[in-house]
DNA sequence: GTCCAGGGATTCA
DNA sequence: TGAATCCATGGA
């Protein structure tokens, strides 16, 4: 696949914008019809028709990219339906799926996730997007794209290389010495990211929590979000009003009802039932808090 | 349990 | 338009 040339992949139950826009990813933005975004050093447009997913590639700054890079990313060969089936059958999962049915899993990059949800903790998503932008820009490998350069997401090894000054300048604050630690972890092979792929759940979020600055939230993140680790549910801000407001609505429950609540209720693809609430009241709670405000 | 660590987008008044 | 609040948190 050189730049410019395009490749199209039929699809059913597949929701793209929902996909790419749900806050799993940080690199992908839309551009008119389209979704623009880097995977693996290669910078790609992406557009749904109602039966396919056509992606065309626009620069890259390694040769070739790998045969299925795509297909895994985004998940085109997950049974949807057969997931789906396994969600609890209750009110507030009927209305998350009925609100974004086709959103998936993204596969992830581990070390570009790790470092992405580091950098999330209480920022909000755009500002996240700011932050790695930086980050690409001042230690990403450049990708020609026509006449502007976009950047590959840096490896470990620069970030391990950076002071915590250069990685402040990025603006991620208190998180700079944590994405050092980490790239230094990574770069010395203390964590080896590639061997959690053959680690249980609990096993590999152990691995992933001994680094400073990665609790459990981050932890089930990437676990979710790089190693298709599905019953990892992470539980940050949103998921928690989620979970309160649409499981609990008269009584606040406590830290440990809630927690004893997520890790029993959704069943073996919790993680992807999270990413519908998670997504569902994002997009919904503000109409929603306008309507109870008018009641 | 409490406090603190960027800083800008978003909401509020 | 200036102030207050909030944010895919974790460590001390």
């Amino acid at each position: 696949m050189k730049p410019g040339t395009q490749v199209s992949f039929p699809v059913r139950d597949y929701d793209l914008a929902a996909t790419l826009g749900s806050g799993q990813a940080f690199r992908w933005r839309q551009v008119d019809h389209a979704w623009e975004g880097i995977l693996s050093g290669h910078h790609f447009r992406l557009r749904q028709t109602p039966t396919d997913i056509s992606a065309e590639l626009l620069g890259a700054c390694r040769p070739h990219p790998a045969p299925d890079l795509l297909r895994h990313f985004l998940q085109l060969d997950a049974d949807l339906p057969h997931i789906l089936a396994t969600f609890p059958d209750d009110e507030p999962m009927r209305a998350a799926v009925a609100a974004c049915r086709g959103l998936r899993l993204l596969r992830q990059e581990p070390w570009e996730c790790l470092v992405s949800f580091i950098c999330s903790s209480t920022k909000q998503i755009v500002q996240i997007q700011q932050i790695i932008v930086l980050l690409c820009e001042r230690f990403g490998e450049p990708i020609p794209v026509g006449g502007d350069a976009s950047f590959a997401f840096p490896t470990a090894a620069r970030l391990a290389a950076c002071s915590e000054a250069e990685l402040r300048t990025c603006k991620m604050g208190f998180r700079a010495p944590y994405i050092l630690t980490a790239a230094k972890a990574v770069t010395s092979g203390k964590l080896d990211l590639s061997r959690l792929h053959n680690l249980s759940t609990a096993e590999a979020r152990s691995a992933l929590m001994n680094l400073h600055g990665v609790g459990r939230k981050i932890a089930d993140c990437v676990l979710l979000f790089a190693y298709g680790k599905q019953d990892a549910f992470p539980v940050d801000v949103w998921v928690r009003r989620a979970l309160t407001e649409l499981y609990f609505p008269r009584r606040r429950p406590s830290e440990k009802r809630l927690e004893h609540f997520a890790n029993t209720h959704f069943g073996p693809n919790a993680g992807y039932a999270q990413q519908y609430l998670f997504h569902y009241v994002r997009t919904h709670s503000r109409s929603r808090r306008g309507e109870e405000a008018e009641l």
